[in-house]
Order: structure tokens, then C-alpha cells, then sequence
RNA sequence: GGCGCCGUACCCAAGUGGUAAGGGAGAGGUCUGCAAAACCUUUAUGCAUCGGUUCGAAUCCGAUCGGCGCCUCCA
């Protein structure tokens, strides 16, 4: 039984998809006037374990992101760089889905370009419009936060004052009261782009895209909408009421808001130097596993402070799991199946799967991961798995893999090599003769070559470092 | 000022009423020709502080101290 933190009670609800058998899920998606950051990324990882674990109910899943592909802030580089939008965003766009693919996050089922998707969005401004939701001041539209009573309710807005002095109105639009928001904004100058519309010829507001292209794939009610939570207010708040005006349906049943990412204990900022995109640390030499395993292992809901000693941490804690392997596929062991074991396997099943149930509870499931390990090691050592039983291990780590996507490839560590092989028997010959000058040599060879031996009782072993 | 999150060992961190998971680091041990690696063991009578409720509190309540985020670009 699936539990999420739903940020319209605030609590914990039990999920299920609401006509039973399709989680229709939506997740914002990068504004692409420039490369993500790892704070960003934190939240597509996030999605990403939530998507996996959603499939492994065996629920089907429609999961929509969009692509932010009209802005200010886009508009404002592309005319400086003298280039148009798509030339533009393009590269950033292309960029983005290969950090995913690098960190091993799933492609979305749908994609949407907010560019690709106009004719939706203006469809509901004539909506609001012709109901009075919104209205029309200096050729823009705004939304009427005063039609809509219930404004405010995801960030319990009724709850909170203004501090004294705080900017009310960043945007530079005319509108009948502050808290009012635009729906669709007239051009400000001749080479800003611009859609034509009956209301006059202009771009869509950001807030606007999510609800347009979330209620065309997904229909008024979606199941799951994902963010982090800077999103919550306004942008969230700003969906509900345009949406729930516009079809007077319930827009979102679980609004899910992952925490943000810290370095080294603050917000992470260009002016600080402690901004990071992947690249930045691929080009350190961070094995981009070791980022996903960072990432994942602090849950969504807490905020995670992300610092290079965490990052060795995270890649030590990987190596156990790659040692693991290492010695479990080498091991030689008798036919048959220990049920103590299976027992064993049995609970870091239960334990793992409860951990995801309970909120996404990333880290008790990495608890189980490595409560198994110490466990199946221990039996190794004692010489009491059977061949059955590491077959259920390896199973079971089959299934971890699809669902979290830390599993360090392992297949390349014992590959055959002759060569290798006769440099070791060579090796274990001189030793045998006891020329240890010459199988120190050997060893220094192998390990130039990034081949690491290990002297067992059962012989030598070596692995690809 | 308002709203929200948080404070658990050297570091990260799970645990929301029944006697402190897991990872990293350190130390000890096993193995070894040696070293390395690996593996095992070990590290909190105590969970920011004080008070309260309870048979029982890291968990609930109150107060205090400290950190972080948001308050109309924000993942």
C-alpha cells in the first residue's frame, strides 16, 4: 500500500489511481534558456524513483513533462544572441535529456513543448474570459484571484501575511489587484515572439502551459503532479485556479514537492561559486552513478545538503555493493538452497518494498540493500550459500536495479581474458616458487593495466578496477 | 512579520509511543610471503535544551536555543 505526502492535508494519504488501473502523472520540467543544475536534477531523480515504483504496482502510467520553451528569460538571450527561440532552446532541450539519460532517468511517456501547444492554451483564456475569471487590462489577460474564493489553498495562503514591505508585484503589467496573474502577456516590443489569438496577438504566462498540456494528455483530474517545492506558491497555486475555473473539475488529487538541494549547507547560487551541473562534476572526475546514489539516498521530503565528502561517501557505499557482486559470482558453491536464506532474501524484499510504500523512503530501502549484503556475506564466509539462494539474490538485485537504478554494472568484472589469466598463473608460479620479487612485479603489472587481484583461500580472483 | 521544514554517534542518515536501521570514516581482528583488497567485529544508557503527559517518549504536548527554506523568475 502505497503512502504519499500530499501537500493539499499536508499528511500522508494512500494512493491509488482513480479510475484504478492508470496513474496519469504529471512533472514540471526544465525551463531551457540554459543547462540544469544538480538541484534540478535532485527532483528528476525523485520523480524518477516515484515513476518506477508507480510501474512496479503494476499500474499502467501516463507520465507528462513539459519543456518550458517560451519565457522572459529566453526571449531576453535569444534577441541578444540574435537567434531565433527554437535554434535557441534546442541545444538546452537536447542537453537536459542527456543528463537524464546519464543519470539514469527515465524518459517521460510524453513531452511537451510549451511552444507546440499554444492553441490549447488560449482556448482556456477564452474560457476564463467569456466566465469572468479573467480579464483584459493594456492587452494582456490576467487571471481574477478574486472570482476564485479558494485561491491560495496549496500554500494555505489565508495562513500567511505579507512581510511589510516585500515585493507585491514583480511584474511589470497593470493588473486589478497585486495577486492577480497573467495569463497571456502582449509583446513589450517588435521582435518579441507572439501567437495570434482572438484576444490580441501575445505569448502564454508559464502557469498557463502546465494546466493546458496536463488536462490535454491527462484529462481535468490528474492523479500526481510533481515539483519541488519553490513551486508550491505561486506556480502551483496558480494551476489549481486556472484549471479548476477553466473546467470546474478538480485539478490534481497528490501534489508531491521534493525539498531543495543545498551545498555545503547553502542555497545553491551562481554569485556563491557552489552552482554545479553535471558536467561540472563529470569533469571532476565524479562517476555519475555515485551523484544518482547521492541524490537518491537522502528522501525527496528533506532537504540534502550536497557536499563532495558525501559524494565519496556515496561512491565508497557503491564499491561495497560492486565487491559484493565480485565475490558473490566467484564464489564456488554447492547445488542447492539454504532456507535460512531464503528467509533472509525474503525480508530485505519486505523491507525494501515497505521502505518505498512508506513515502518513498529511499534510504531504509538502501538499508535493506546493504543489511543483505552483510548478511549474504557473512553466509559466504560460512560457507552456507547454495547456488539456488545466489540465484535469488541476483534476482532480487535485478529488480533493486529497475527500481532505483544504482546497481553498478558488475558482468565486465569477471570477464574471461586469457592473457590476464596466464599473467596470474604465471604470478601464482612464482609464488608457489617463492620469487616473491617476481610475483610483486606481476602484480604491479596487472595493476598498471587496472586489473586488481585478490589471493583467496579458493585461489586468485581479479576484477577491472 | 507570516508560512513551512529540521536538530539522532566523528560525518551523512532511518526511525512518529515499546527500549536506537543503514552508509562513510576511525579502531581492532580474520585472511595473507608481504602489502593491498576483501570480509567480520566495534563506535549514542542516549536522540539540541528544559519541563509536562504516560507503565513506557527520539517519537506526543508546551517553552527555549540553533539551522534552513519560501513569502509572485526559482527544481
Amino acid at each position: 500500500m502505497l503512502r504519499l505526502t500530499n501537500t493539499l492535508s499536508g499528511t500522508q494519504e494512500t494512493f491509488e489511481p482513480m479510475d484504478g488501473t492508470t496513474v496519469r502523472m504529471y512533472t514540471c520540467g526544465p525551463t531551457v534558456y540554459n543547462y540544469v543544475h544538480i538541484g534540478n536534477l535532485r527532483t528528476y531523480i525523485y520523480e524518477d524513483v516515484l515513476r518506477r515504483h508507480l510501474l512496479s504496482k503494476g499500474w499502467k502510467l501516463v507520465h507528462v513533462m513539459n519543456i518550458t520553451d517560451i519565457d522572459d528569460k529566453i526571449i531576453k538571450k535569444s534577441i541578444e544572441l540574435g537567434v531565433d527561440l527554437r535554434s535557441f532552446t534546442a541545444p538546452y532541450t537536447a542537453a537536459f535529456f542527456e543528463d537524464c539519460a546519464t543519470l539514469r532517468i527515465q524518459r517521460p511517456d510524453i513531452i511537451t513543448p510549451a511552444t507546440e501547444h499554444v492553441p490549447e492554451m488560449i482556448e482556456i483564456v477564452k474560457k476564463l474570459l467569456e466566465e469572468g475569471y479573467a480579464y483584459q487590462e493594456s492587452d494582456s489577460i490576467y487571471f481574477r484571484i478574486s472570482r476564485f474564493p479558494t485561491y491560495g489553498r496549496l500554500s494555505r495562503l489565508d495562513k500567511r501575511e505579507l512581510k511589510i514591505g516585500a515585493r507585491i508585484d514583480a511584474d511589470e503589467y497593470e493588473k486589478e489587484e497585486p495577486q492577480d496573474f497573467v495569463l497571456w502577456k502582449a509583446p513589450k516590443s517588435e521582435n518579441e515572439p507572439r501567437w495570434e489569438a482572438p484576444f490580441g496577438a501575445g505569448r502564454p504566462g508559464w502557469h498557463l502551459e502546465c494546466s493546458a498540456m496536463a488536462m490535454k494528455y491527462l484529462g481535468p483530474t490528474l492523479d500526481i503532479h510533481c515539483g519541488a517545492v519553490d513551486n508550491i506558491f505561486p506556480h502551483h497555486d496558480n494551476e489549481i485556479a486556472q484549471s479548476e475555473a477553466a473546467t470546474h473539475k478538480p485539478f490534481v488529487r497528490f501534489w508531491l514537492h521534493g525539498e531543495h538541494l543545498l551545498v555545503e549547507g547553502e542555497k545553491m547560487a551562481k554569485s556563491k561559486g557552489n552552482f554545479f551541473t553535471l558536467k561540472d562534476l563529470l569533469e571532476r572526475g565524479y562517476d555519475p552513478l555515485a551523484i544518482r546514489y547521492l541524490l537518491i539516498s537522502i528522501p525527496y521530503r528533506k532537504q540534502l545538503n550536497f557536499t563532495f565528502d558525501s559524494l565519496a561517501a556515496a561512491a565508497a557505499a557503491l564499491d561495497r555493493i560492486k565487491e559484493f557482486f565480485f565475490r558473490l559470482r566467484t564464489a564456488r558453491l554447492s547445488a542447492g538452497a539454504n532456507p535460512a536464506l531464503a528467509g533472509m532474501i525474503a525480508g530485505a524484499r519486505e523491507q525494501f518494498e515497505a521502505g518505498l510504500d512508506d513515502d518513498l523512503n529511499t534510504a531504509e530501502a538502501l538499508a535493506a540493500i546493504f543489511k543483505l549484503i552483510r548478511e549474504s556475506n557473512i553466509a559466504l564466509a560460512d560457507g552456507l550459500m547454495q547456488e539456488d539462494n545466489r540465484a535469488a539474490i541476483l534476482q532480487w538485485f535485478e529488480v533493486v536495479n529497475e527500481r532505483l537504478a544504482i546497481v553498478p554494472p558488475t558482468e565486465h568484472l569477471v570477464q574471461d581474458d586469457a592473457e590476464i589469466e596466464s599473467l596470474i598463473a604465471r604470478r601464482n608460479e612464482a609464488r608457489r616458487n617463492r620469487d616473491f620479487a617476481m610475483s610483486d612485479q606481476i602484480r604491479r603489472e596487472l595493476l598498471d593495466r587496472g586489473i586488481v587481484i585478490e589471493d583467496t583461500r579458493e585461489g586468485t580472483r581479479w576484477r577491472r578496477n
